[in-house]
DNA sequence: CGATTGACGTACG
DNA sequence: TCGTACGCCAATC
């Protein structure tokens, strides 16, 4: 069984269920999934998120400190903040504001 | 097969 | 508060 393929697409799958106007964090996910302190696996599997065909909310997804860590990896590296502005989430200094009262944590979320 | 890297997080000074 | 160090685990060199 291909372990790592399961889990990049759990992650993918997770990150999709991150609501409109709502982010969440690599550890969080991590968390989730059970990898626990992999939180780098989290974002090594977004690394190959830009290939999956359901396009995947990547720009939701920042480091714990709500920072957009990842914004360089997009294909405009200000996307990333055009995207969460979008939704109606307020990025400032590449971080993002009020980031405690909208982190999406799915192991909380999801019960 | 060994060493390095990385879209992270926690610990320590 | 800020910078440095370490752990984690898979992919890449």
């Amino acid at each position: 069984m291909k372990k790592t393929e399961s889990f990049f697409l759990d992650v993918y799958e997770v990150v999709r269920l991150i609501p409109k106007g709502r982010v969440s964090s690599y550890g969080a996910i991590a968390r989730y999934l059970g990898t626990g302190k992999s939180a780098r696996m989290v974002g090594w599997a977004m690394n190959a998120a830009h290939d999956q065909k359901p396009k995947v909310p990547a720009h939701r997804v920042v480091n714990r400190n709500g920072m957009l860590s990842g914004k360089m990896h997009f294909s405009d590296p200000d996307k990333m903040q055009q995207l969460l502005e979008k939704e109606g989430i307020t990025v400032n200094d590449d971080q993002v504001i009020n980031f405690s009262s909208l982190c999406w944590d799915p192991s909380i979320e999801l019960g």
